[in-house]
DNA sequence: CTGAAAGCGCTTACAG
DNA sequence: CTGAAAGCGCTTACAG
């Protein structure tokens, strides 16, 4: 199947009685080869249990069947789910995945896509880190690259992402709708482009209601910064009757917030999570949330590497944009009447 | 910083005037090279912006600094936790983590391991699926071989994983001693060696109380399939009073079952979960459940990893056994009194 | 339709 | 301490 004494291109020549690129001509099914030819080499690839050693193929076609996907953290469901979707159009197209953590760290991801270069990948799906270091000319270098999720200005390649700010302003207009007149968003780092696009949407619906009023808390996104950054707000604040969440673990901060200053969801706190997950709909109360079609979202991207490896580029780099919606549940209601 | 047009080794000799394996000398630290070469290279290197190609150096050497993780499913916590504390000392040794998700699919976990193997890796983590086909001469194709969380018969490797017969043992005394006279462990597939250890711990427990029963459900471990076992449970089964789960993803399904039959943790249901979660803590009631040192287990996994390459192969496989701990939340109480 | 030659970038023996 | 030669396994031109 595999070893230390693997067969080569060499061994399968010599058994079908043909010369090595025969042999590469019929593994790769490129060029012609005569019934006869491809039938012996067939056997006889089956014969010694060969398979192509992907080192020496990737060494001399300067490219290795692999495309990297750098994201911030594999420990958040998002990536976790993005990395599942993205495998499976690209497996098919007989390309692996090579997940790269970067911790949402501009330094980090740099080494790592350092690393990966070396590996002349057929592609790179990125989700740039806080402050990335990513430029146009290493997007040169990796070729076809596709941003999910989060963008960088300046850098023009195809990207796969959600509508966050109408997403978002659809978030904060179910709580505004429900009567909360002061609601806090816990967001994830200033300056990526997530929270940039769904702070505006925040705005936008604030906007609509010249009453109400929107605290904004930046935060590294993770759950233990959204706790802290929860529990500054509810220490230092007053009349705030509604959170809502940037990702998955910043909702789990927020709940875990909630519970330690002794209060309740909905009932002292409505709370909206942006991005759905298994837990929401089980948690008592379940958490309204808004999902995002990531599996969708992952297909696309591996769809358009798939593409652009293939040498399909479009005239003009396409901008997919993923729609979230709303889902329902338990963790909001109108605020107390006795809060503001 | 890299580039079709990179920089070879080439390059930097003759910018250095010294030959390529001197060159290569510096790069890899190996072997005697004059101070003044060594700073003509390393002034060439960084003028050149010289980076070492992976796969020309891996196939020379038979060997890529990379080390595949072969896990069921990265959506499961447990394992996206794993990436992570194993990637930190892999890291640091100058290998690089190649994620592969098996959908814990035997069939698909060959075909990943096959296109690892072409990649010649320096080691494999590989926490292995439902009837697995890996075997002791395939152990010996990827050389350095650690399994983490699910042990293999037949299969003398090293081993990192959890008491997890003692530790679900634990979980389930937790229940017998909160009251509960019949629960539901609600397993994962049958035949994979932590649903045997786990639910030999299960009846161990069961066995110190002659008036206790406990039921077993073999499920996919995924919340899908935990839900639907656990709804059969609750239509077809009376008189139980507190559900065991198996993992972070059946965990989530149980409370799922449990809030879709119109029941309440813990008012009608107990629920023990093995693995904690963040949400778990941030649930209402939050979730009592066998915590696991996953990032212990992913460093001391990582550990073994760099030391076998190293050439530090102890005269026997070391099973290394991480200790779960139970932590005691809002889950599980007395069962009431009208139920028997 | 098929093969002999060359070379992708690197490191491993082997000489000095 | 350093270099000329060879080769890891494969595929890309180039011939025929």
């Amino acid at each position: 199947m595999a070893g230390r004494n693997r067969a080569t291109v060499r061994d399968v020549a010599e058994a079908a009685g043909v010369s090595a690129q025969t042999v590469s001509r019929v593994v790769n099914q490129s060029g012609y080869v005569s019934a006869d030819a491809r039938r012996r080499v067939l056997d006889a690839v089956a014969r010694l249990g060969y398979s192509p050693n992907v080192l020496g193929r990737s060494l001399r076609s300067t490219r290795s069947p692999m495309v990297g996907l750098a994201v911030s953290d594999i420990g958040n469901p998002f990536y976790a789910r993005l990395h599942r979707a993205l495998e499976t159009p690209l497996r098919a197209a007989g390309l692996s995945v090579l997940l790269l953590n970067c911790d949402d760290d501009a330094g980090l991801e740099a080494a790592q896509l350092e690393l990966l270069a070396s590996y002349r990948p057929t592609g790179l799906v990125l989700s740039p880190a806080t402050g990335t270091r990513f430029s146009a000319r290493q997007a040169g270098v990796f070729d076809n690259v596709v941003l999910v999720s989060r963008t960088v200005p300046g850098i023009d390649v195809p990207t796969v992402v959600t509508n966050e700010q109408e997403a978002f302003a659809q978030a904060a207009e179910e709580l505004y709708s429900a009567g909360h007149r002061r609601i806090v968003a816990v967001m994830g780092p200033e300056g990526v482009s997530t929270t940039r696009l769904r702070e505006a949407g925040l705005h936008e619906a604030t906007g609509r209601h010249p009453d109400r009023h929107a605290l904004v808390r930046y935060t590294e996104g993770t759950s233990a910064a959204a706790r802290a950054a929860l529990r500054e707000v509810l220490t230092t604040e007053s009349g705030v009757t509604a959170v809502l969440g940037f990702n998955v673990p910043v909702t789990e901060g927020i709940l875990v917030a909630v519970r330690e200053a002794g209060l309740t969801v909905p009932g002292d706190l409505s709370v909206v999570g942006f991005t759905d997950a298994g837990w929401m709909a089980a948690a008592h109360p379940s958490v309204t949330a808004v999902a995002q079609p990531v599996e969708e979202m992952g297909r696309l991207a591996g769809d358009l590497i798939v593409r652009m490896a293939a040498g399909d580029r479009p005239a003009r780099n396409p901008h997919l944009v993923v729609p979230g919606s709303l889902v329902r549940r338990e963790s909001v209601t109108p605020p107390r009447k006795e809060q503001r």
